[in-house]
DNA sequence: CATGGGTCCTGAGTGC
DNA sequence: TGCACTCAGGACCCAT
């Protein structure tokens, strides 16, 4: 499940595998990838003959600009980048694939088909999710002032609050999990209880996660895998997630797995007080 | 407006 | 052994 350090690990594989590589020929297998344009025909015929100028990363976005078009592409669940020669045999769900003139291709794949493409030629046009989405962690205009005062006008709970990615940009399930454990904040306390100090010190867990996360290439929980189909290594130092029923590394009390939010969240329930229970 | 639940999808895992 | 069922979850849609 790419959240922000896989996804910027495939950006930063792909910076290195596509840029400057001109497209010739563009063939969609599964037309429910590509949101914009509608038809997938003019997708493909408006591609044939821009070339990859860069690959940059908003949230869990990849944008390729390609003048005068950027492609939108968010891997969702299981959506995967790979260069391949036009004579390799394709994997199993591959559903688009890139030609550049130099006979290599790009291709994407997705078990699951819930990855989008969108192709647009001005901000104006980008998609909803993109416009709607929260700060980089890594901005600096996000103080642990301006993230504090983010979450106390929020009832929800925290790990919900930090799901939505109009609050924060880029985190999904197991950054959410792993910030919350190292913030010491159970997952359901309401955002709106957070005190300035847990938001300063949530902040910087988040910033600490990502950032090791990236340096380890990503979380290789079931298939991620980067642009040149190497798997992340972070996966073995994930404290909660995944981690039911194994101790705390910290403390040792067994880590336990509920529902929050509608999501599997993962937590220890020494390390992270309870929040009082609010009862009828 | 904020919130929470349903939905999309396929493969892995579970239970009988 | 085989089959039915549940679960995994990011973003979007919709009802409340």
């Amino acid at each position: 499940m790419p959240e922000l350090p896989e996804v910027e690990t495939v950006r930063r594989s792909l910076e290195d595998l596509v840029v400057g590589k001109t497209i010739e020929q563009v063939d969609v297998r599964l037309p429910r990838i590509i949101r914009t344009p509608n038809d997938v025909i003019q997708f493909a015929t408006l591609l044939s003959g821009c070339t990859i100028e860069s690959v940059q990363r908003r949230g869990k976005y990849l944008l390729f600009s390609m003048p005068p078009y950027t492609l939108i592409s968010h891997l969702r669940m299981e959506g995967q980048y790979s260069l391949r020669h036009q004579q390799e045999p394709y994997a199993p769900h591959t559903h688009v694939i890139f030609r550049f003139t130099n006979g290599e291709e790009l291709r994407y794949r997705d078990v699951r088909q819930f990855g989008t493409m969108d192709l647009v030629t001005s901000e104006a046009d980008y998609p909803k999710g993109l416009t709607e989405l929260g700060p980089e962690p890594f901005d600096e205009t996000l103080t642990p002032r301006l993230f504090y005062q983010t979450l106390h006008k929020r009832t929800a709970p925290i790990k919900a609050v930090l799901l939505d990615q109009t609050s924060i940009a880029g985190l999904g399930n197991i950054y959410v999990d792993e910030a919350l454990f190292l913030a010491k904040i159970h997952p359901e306390r309401s955002a709106n209880q957070i005190t300035q100090k847990q938001a300063e010190h949530l902040l910087v867990a988040i910033r600490d996660v990502l950032t090791r996360a990236i340096e380890a290439g990503g979380s290789s929980i079931k298939s991620y895998v980067n642009g040149y189909g190497r798997h992340g290594g972070f996966q073995i130092q994930l404290h909660v997630y995944g981690q039911d029923g194994n101790p705390c590394r910290v403390c040792a009390t067994p880590i336990e797995k509920i529902r929050v939010a509608g999501r599997g969240t993962h937590y220890c329930p020494k390390c992270q007080v309870r929040p009082r229970r609010k009862r009828a």
